[in-house]
DNA sequence: ACACGCTCCTGAACGC
DNA sequence: TGCGTTCAGGAGCGTG
């Protein structure tokens, strides 16, 4: 499942092939994915060249040379595979590969999303900061315009769980329901408890342990949990170790620590943690 | 304004 | 073996 530092790592995967280089076509197998394609999307797309390639949440964002910035969610299930290796032949489309962008420069860039809950899509570049999509994203978590204060006053009034607050994008940009449970795990914050009630240290510590968590994935090439996969198109490995997602049951990896995680559903999600180093 | 639940979708995992 | 059910979840949207 694509967070932030998947799509991060998908981005920096296809800057070297994407970045600079003319869209000679994009081939379209379907009409849509969880939107349907902008209109003449195809000829929109032929013959421009990307001149930037970066990420805003977990949006990444291709400013063209005319004005348009090509915005691409990744959804769920949405992986990048690059077909870049002239004596390799690109496999035949899959049942879930869904569009091609076939660069000059060689490569070429396959989207595949089994559940559709992806969005390929085309905005101006003047909307970036105004757009429906990206105008209610809070602060870049790794940027300087997120630090303990702002999330100190972002937590303040809420009445809602810490938990389900931080899934807020307009909270903070980018967490998603791991990266959440394992900073939380790390902070040693109880999920259930209500975000204004967090203590001004606690906060300290949250908004250290969101950045290194980050970091940490990031470093390790962003995680390829279950379907999700590296943009190199190899098969998705793990690297980076959830120390409290998908571990209901075993044991909690704190030094003395003798309890197991425990899972309870919170906002319809799971939200995995440890009933005694987190308090 | 805020919080919550519903919805989209498919494949994997599970139960009988 | 095979069918049906449940679950996973990002984020827009509707509702209270």
């Amino acid at each position: 499942m694509p967070e932030l530092p998947e799509v991060e790592t998908v981005t920096r995967g296809l800057t070297p092939v994407m970045e600079g280089y003319v869209v000679d076509h994009v081939v379209q197998r379907r009409p849509n994915l969880r939107f349907p394609f902008p209109d003449g999307f195809i000829d929109r797309m032929a013959g421009r060249k990307i001149d930037q390639l970066t990420r805003r949440a977990k949006y990444i964002l291709g400013y063209l040379d005319d004005g348009q910035v090509l915005l691409i969610h990744l959804g769920m299930s949405g992986r990048m595979t690059i077909h870049n290796d002239p004596a390799i032949e690109v496999p035949e489309p899959g049942k879930h590969d869904h569009v091609d962008f076939v660069m000059q420069g060689g490569a070429v860039v396959r989207f595949n999303d089994p559940r559709r809950f992806g969005v390929i899509t085309l905005i101006a570049a003047n909307e970036v900061a105004s757009h429906k999509m990206l105008a209610d994203i809070g602060p870049e978590p790794l940027g300087n315009a997120f630090n303990s204060s702002v999330l100190a006053e972002g937590l303040a009034r809420r009445g809602s769980p810490i938990k389900t607050a931080l899934l807020d994008q307009k909270l903070v940009a980018g967490l998603g329901n791991i990266y959440v449970c394992e900073a939380l795990f790390r902070s040693g914050i109880a999920p259930d408890r209500l975000a204004k009630d967090l203590k001004s240290g606690e906060i300290d510590r949250l908004y250290r342990e969101i950045r290194l968590v980050l970091e940490d994935a990031i470093a390790a090439g962003g995680s390829s949990l279950k379907d999700h996969r590296q943009t190199n198109g190899e098969l998705g490995y793990f690297q980076y170790n959830f120390r409290v997602y998908g571990r209901e049951g075993e044991p909690c990896v704190s030094d003395g620590c003798d309890s197991t995680i425990d899972r309870i559903v919170q906002a319809g999600r799971s939200t995995f943690f440890c009933p005694t180093c987190q308090k």
